[in-house]
DNA sequence: ATGACTCTTACGTAGCGTTATGGTTT
DNA sequence: GAAACCATAACGCTACGTAAGAGTCA
């Protein structure tokens, strides 16, 4: 019995640029009839191509499949699988690192309603993070570029970061990065050189937001917060930090909603 | 502060060409000077890069986050998560049933070593099965067809079977898909017309291979499992039939093995 | 002769990387 | 004037889908 491309691909369920696809990348060689250039399949082929399509629904490549199918031993297959195993817990780990990470950050979404504006007093979260900027500018060495892949790798894990010191004007704030402590350790980040981490502190904790628009950010932002820490007969006792929690478009302006940490005694 | 491409290159840890790639993509807008079509980012344009790049590492395409980063109010970004949330939870299952298959995969591998042309008495498992060929024709109808693509869904979890009937010759082989019960509960695979589920029955199980080769599998390969059935005093009860363990390459040939489990009473 | 099939070739997709060629800055 | 930078444009990759134009089969 000899099939039509079409044929075959009712038979198998797919489509005849699909089969002659295969073909082109070395993974099946129908027998082709020199008058009318038609392909020929038999039951042969057929089976083979089922095998082949058996494997790329594990995730193998045609390119990895037209390889597996030719050359391996039983113990070389099995390798493999072995490295597709990996491969998938990899995967597996790697998505339910996002969806915890997602439902973190709907809580954060949350917290742009629920707490603007609202102080109170609690530990803030002990983290690591990189600063790569002062003001309005960005510092850029090799050091701080090999850096920036690190954290750009660690992305949807880590937050923008700022800190104010106690200098007024626009070089009091720092930017950068930061990630908190229980992420250092799941994704076994690796901290070097000129990242520092910051320990845990009483703080006031308040959630604030900047005007929309190009320079909506500025250490005044916060005033109502150190207001309540003067009424509260508080003393500072480390520069303030915060995290961006979102940013959304606001009236056409990017809005930046932030968290901040007052460190008090 | 303004910022040349290769220097926002470095700062963010990413190559000039993704940074053309994006605004063609209309994620990013940095001025434009006018004499030498220079683009000119400000710490502004880099922050935001920094937000696409920190959605993009959530699994957002590019073009859904130029649409994400202008339109949405809070509720909508909230939404969107929630998708990626289901999307991440289908992944995850789909992956963590590919590692089970991939181990009894590895598993099936060591019994074509281990049990090859061995006997035993055991309950052949319960499955489904969809048949599309009768030695060496396949059946093609809009109904097979369906079928064909329903099959070809459940891939890596279903496998090449046969049957054979009491009659001799080629013809007495029956050809097609199976899938164990287990899996059709686990994938809520859907049960229709032709298909039908085959029962537990207590059998003789064997392992054996077909010489290689085009024309490699027969009914005749499975006589040493009758004979031993004949010393033990058994009788058939039903067809026998079996699955695909593995096909490998053995001297240029390709090379089946085969489980087979023989109905007794 | 008609319609259903087949052939080859080329282009489209996403998310970039690479290379060519030429202008700009320092 | 040389090195380092910038620009645009075109092509590469995977795993296909789609369409064009021409030949073939029942």
């Amino acid at each position: 019995m000899k099939y039509k491309i079409g044929e075959v691909a009712r038979i198998l369920g797919i489509s005849t640029d699909l089969l002659r696809y295969y073909e082109k990348k070395g993974v099946v060689t129908p027998e082709k009839n020199s008058n009318n250039d038609y392909r020929y399949y038999d039951s042969w082929d057929i089976n083979f191509l089922v095998d082949c399509l058996w494997f790329k629904n594990f995730g193998f490549s045609i390119e990895q499949i037209a390889d597996m199918v030719k050359i391996p031993s039983t113990h070389e297959l099995g390798e493999l699988f072995l490295d597709k195993e990996d491969e998938l817990r990899r995967t597996i780990k790697r998505c339910e690192l996002l969806l915890l990470r997602s439902e973190r950050y709907r809580r954060d979404l949350q917290k742009t309603v629920e707490l603007l504006y609202r102080c109170r007093v609690e530990d803030s979260p002990e983290f690591v993070r990189f600063m790569n900027r002062k003001g309005q500018e960005y510092f850029s060495t090799p050091q701080t570029e090999r850096l920036a892949r690190q954290w750009l790798a660690a992305m949807p894990f880590n937050r923008r970061c700022f800190e104010i010191s106690a200098q007024s004007g626009e070089d009091a704030c720092r930017w950068g990065f930061s990630l908190d402590m229980d992420y250092v350790r799941e994704l076994e980040f690796e901290i070097s050189e000129p990242i520092t981490a910051v320990p845990s502190r009483r703080s006031i904790h308040t959630v604030f937001k900047s005007a929309g628009g190009r320079d909506g950010f500025a250490p005044s932002l916060l005033d109502y917060a150190l207001d309540y820490a003067c009424e509260m007969g508080a003393q500072l006792t480390a520069p303030i930090h915060g995290v961006l929690l979102a940013s959304v478009m606001e009236e056409g302006k990017l809005t930046g909603y932030f968290e901040a940490w007052i460190p008090i005694e």
